[in-house]
RNA sequence: GGGCGAUUGGCUCAGUCGGUUAGAGCGCACGGUUCACAUCCGUGAGGUCACUGGUUCGAAUCCAGUAUCGCCCACCA
């Protein structure tokens, strides 16, 4: 029993245990020290990798804590308890930031070429990996840190092979051209889920396209259609211009050729239901290479597809001047050319939404390009029913009808990506076209189509979107594609916590892809946290330079109040806002229950040795106040249960801190403390008390390890232990529910009301705070046993002595004098009458003030309660419970009533 | 254009199955220097639960609608 330091320092109990921890061996639910029953089922719960870009924000911080919360609740329910941390390399978002640093060195991409380029990112992502490893050592993630993996590794290499193939072979990975989002900025494609549609006013230009005289073959300068579009430089990829084919202004011309300016081309005027007749002119010019919209419609006319821009959105191979320009100045030109042609009719101001890059924020351009794509509706059928069928649960519940509505509505997934940092696409291609995709480690030994060797065939230069390797980490984590003892034991997992915003990045891919690979749901439940937002609400991000370092928090205030900060009152699924406020609140929480238990260890009784091994206490010798405190031990652990079984962690906190604060510490310590220092209390009666005490404060210790696992564990290590118990609280058992004693926590209630009354009447009379009053109390005679047992305790807390006891109301009513203070607990069953010092003759104003105002709030309470038993469908159709409940409460009400009134003289 | 969420005391938020008097922290007012804790203790004030209608014996809670704010999804040039 090592004494605990007067003052509580999170930085040095924190720093310690952790290493004790480590030593221990007890993160693994396979380690040294595990306590872990093998009969369970295991628990199972793989991180979310943060990317490896930079240091952890308090986001993370907030999802570590939840996820390790889980963690070592089921540790200590003797579960299996695995969580296997990693990280992710991030393929664009790291090269993003990679390519940040190096632009401050004159260097790029281009300048280092590929293998110079992945050195550079290998060495910087080394470094960053040793920084977040730290930081969440520092929350107390306790994570098997031995099965630690990164998505570029070699066992998620071979994980990214084997899926890619397999999924190529039952045909749901195909190759082809499609219109792809293209990041000029990123020089590379991104899914549909990476471009973020950004309302902005741009102009909306009506051009007009002239017609061409069928016989001279020469256009017609005073007859045209005249188009609308906001991006005038992709005229020079037109290959029609299209109308309604009901729209009676251009029925005519459905069939001619027009002129496409620039590059003088003879396009033809089509008809399709695609226009909106209503819309700008009428007629859309029909850029098929540039525009999905465009695209499918050029697909169903057999209308050409001329690219115009390249890869950094310069025009390109038009044969035009406008060739090597940038997207906009071009633009700009033909917009001036057009207006000294007389052919620009009109441009107006016009709102419109604009795709941008998720990483870099430029405007992204569809471009043609051939691409690999997973075929995502079967996927998603597949995940649709699993979460439909129940066998795997979102919560909040709400973000089923978020999934169903994009796993309903999917489109193809493009996979390939233009750039470096990443895992290279299993895909070799002959001279003759032919693809063979091969899983092996070396690559294809030949051409699977027409047996041309190895060496004549060249690799996809394309990696894969990050998240296709993140899509497979629920099992490529356990050692899938090989049938591991991991794989066999902790596969499917249990819970997946993240953030709701990558729901669809991640989440469903996962579920998807584990469908399909593994033939099982990767998860039986996934968990939506809630952002972290700044104290005004806003967004965390480095640009608005609110964003809060955890290790900073932690320094300042503790892991466990970080922690703790972070899951109070926070509700899955929804934002919270996070500031000092609410860390300060759990800080002092911290440092209350570590003086708490500083004063338990301090107040055992000479008669028990030090270093003794823990007694449950002598049921004999327990007073009503360790009855009470014990059947509210029981209550708050049942309570918890319930909470933790609906993933409630919010309610955890509050039942706990509720527990600890306002019974624990307020009343059973003060209880306590009389009774162990009172000297009609004895020897065996005082060892009960402390035994309680011990007793009551290891269950909520125990219960409040997952979410402040610092302090507990410290101030465990300082509390005598039971025979059976492990060196360290993190794989002590969790608590038993024990047994309720309703009579107890009835009658203390009603002590405890009383001890606030007698406190109330004296303030609202102005009288001195400190002062010892002389105070009569009337209790049922059901209640005098314990009344007479709390009578020292209640004495002091009170400030009421000498406390005389009056054995009927009458009897009370007899000695009171006009001058004392009235108090009436509850339903008026206990009554007080409190002398002021001074004496006075007649009640004074403060105290008749007081009275009435007691008065009018009974009376009101009253009439509510006979309004509602008045009411025939309430008795006749209410539970009798219910209807039982509201008479005992109008008796109440009534006897207080008239009881103020007596003592109001009315 | 669809979908979702939020709206509860001055502020930030809980409120599970509809059921006695809607809770907490901070802030505020008043009072406390004795032996766990001033990172503390005691007392108090402060809410027509956004609005309108409905269901029900009973609604912060369920239903419909309205308003404000926020988010997600969406290929009208």
């Amino acid at each position: 029993m090592p004494d605990l330091p007067k003052a509580y320092t999170p930085h040095e109990v924190e720093g310690a245990i952790y290493d004790r921890w480590l030593a221990a061996d007890v993160f693994a639910p396979d380690g040294k020290g595990s306590t872990a029953d093998p009969t369970l089922p295991p628990f199972t719960i793989i991180q979310p990798p943060p990317n490896i870009t930079g240091s952890l924000h308090l986001g993370h911080a907030q999802r570590t804590a939840v996820e390790d919360l889980m963690i070592r609740h089921a540790r200590m329910r003797g579960h299996r308890a695995l969580f296997l941390p990693g990280l992710d390399h991030a393929s664009i978002a790291a090269q993003f930031v990679l390519d940040g640093i190096l632009a401050k060195e004159g260097e790029d991409r281009q300048s280092l070429g590929r293998e110079r380029y992945l050195e550079r990112m290998r060495a910087f992502v080394a470094t960053t990996r040793e920084v977040m490893l730290v930081q969440q050592r520092r929350v107390g993630a306790s994570a098997d840190w031995g099965r630690l993996r990164y998505t570029m590794d070699d066992r998620s290499a071979k994980a990214v092979r084997t899926a890619f193939e397999r999924l190529y072979r039952a045909d749901l990975a195909y190759r082809t051209e499609a219109l792809v989002n293209w990041c000029p900025g990123c020089r590379t494609s991104v899914s549909d889920l990476e471009v973020i549609a950004t309302p902005e006013t741009g102009t909306l230009w009506s051009v007009r396209y002239h017609l061409v005289d069928a016989a001279t073959g020469r256009p017609e300068p005073d007859a045209g259609i005249v188009v609308a579009t906001t991006r005038p430089e992709t005229i020079l990829g037109d290959t029609a211009v299209a109308v309604h084919p009901d729209d009676p202004r251009y029925a005519a011309l459905v069939g001619r050729l027009v002129r496409v300016p620039f590059v003088e081309r003879d396009v033809p005027v089509i008809a399709d239901p695609v226009v909106d007749p209503a819309f700008g002119t009428g007629a859309v010019k029909i850029t098929p290479a540039h525009d999905p919209q465009d695209y499918a419609t050029g697909l169903r006319h057999g209308l050409a597809a001329p690219t115009i821009l390249g890869d950094d959105a310069s025009v390109t191979g038009t044969g035009t001047r406008f060739d090597g320009m940038d997207r906009y100045e071009a633009r700009a030109a033909m917009v001036a050319e057009l207006e000294t042609r007389g052919d620009l009719v009109v441009a107006i101001p016009h709102d419109m939404v604009i795709g941008r890059c998720q990483r870099s924020n430029d405007v992204i351009e569809p471009r043609l390009k051939t691409q690999w794509f997973i075929r995502t509706t079967p996927l998603a059928e597949r995940a649709l029913e699993a979460t439909r069928a129940g066998r795997t649960r979102i919560l909040p519940e709400r973000f089923e009808k978020t999934w169903e509505h994009w796993l309903t509505n999917i489109r193809d997934w493009n996979v390939s990506r233009q750039l470096w940092w990443g895992h290279r696409i299993p895909a070799w291609y002959c001279p003759d076209g032919h693809v063979t995709v091969s899983s092996a480690e070396t690559g294809p030994d030949a051409c699977e189509v027409c047996g041309r060797p190895a060496a004549a065939l060249t690799q996809d230069p394309d990696i894969f979107d990050t998240w296709f390797s993140s899509g497979l980490w629920p099992f490529s984590t356990l050692g899938w594609p090989d049938d591991t003892d991991d794989y066999r034991a902790y596969y499917p997992t249990s819970v997946m916590e993240t953030g709701y915003d990558i729901i669809f990045f991640w989440v469903a891919r996962m579920m998807m892809l584990g469908l399909e690979l593994t033939g099982r749901e990767p998860f039986h439940t996934v968990y939506l946290s809630g952002l972290i937002r700044d104290p005004a609400g806003q967004k965390m991000s480095k640009t608005k330079g609110n964003v809060v370092d955890p290790l900073g928090v932690i320094d300042e205030s503790g892991a466990d109040a970080l922690r703790f900060a972070v899951i109070h009152g926070a509700t899955p699924g929804n934002d919270q806002r996070f500031g000092p406020v609410k860390l300060e609140h759990a800080r002092n929480f911290a440092n209350k229950l570590w003086n708490a238990t500083r004063y338990v260890v301090g107040a055992r009784p000479a008669t028990i040795p030090e270093g003794a091994e823990r007694r449950l206490p002598d049921e004999r010798h327990l007073g009503p106040a360790e009855r009470w405190l014990r059947s509210r031990a029981a209550a708050t652990t049942a309570a918890v249960d319930e909470a933790m079984s609906g993933f409630a962690f919010g309610e955890v906190t509050r039942l706990v801190y509720e527990a600890i604060w306002d019974e624990y510490c307020d009343w059973g310590l003060e209880f306590a403390k009389v009774r162990l220092t009172d000297p009609g209390t004895s020897a065996d009666e005082r060892e009960a008390t402390w035994w309680t005490l011990v007793e009551v404060l290891d269950t909520y210790l125990r219960l409040l390890h997952p979410v402040m696992p610092f302090v507990t564990e410290a101030l465990w290590g300082g509390l005598p232990h039971r025979a059976g118990d492990p060196e360290l609280l993190i794989v002590a058992r969790w608590p038993g529910v024990g047994e309720r004693d309703a009579a107890a926590e009835s009658e203390i209630g009603a002590l405890i009301e009383l001890v606030g009354e007698i406190r109330n009447a004296r303030a609202s009379a102005k009288l001195p705070a400190g002062d010892w009053l002389e105070t009569l109390v009337h209790v049922p005679v059901a209640l005098g046993p314990t009344f007479e047992a709390l009578r020292p305790a209640i004495e002091r807390l009170a400030r009421a002595r000498p406390l005389e006891r009056e054995l009927t109301p009458e009897a009370l009513a007899a000695v009171s004098r006009p001058g004392d203070l009235t108090v009436i607990v509850g339903g008026g069953e206990i009554e007080a009458t409190i002398r002021p010092a001074t004496g006075h003759a007649e009640m004074g104003a403060l105290e008749r003030e007081r009275l009435e105002r007691e008065l009018a709030d009974a009376e009101g309470w009253l009439s509510a309660a006979r309004d509602r038993l008045a009411n025939d469908s309430f008795v006749s159709r209410a539970p009798a419970a219910v209807v039982e409940g509201a008479r005992a409460r109008e008796a109440e009400l009534a006897d207080q009533v008239t009881r103020l009134r007596d003592r109001l003289g009315r």
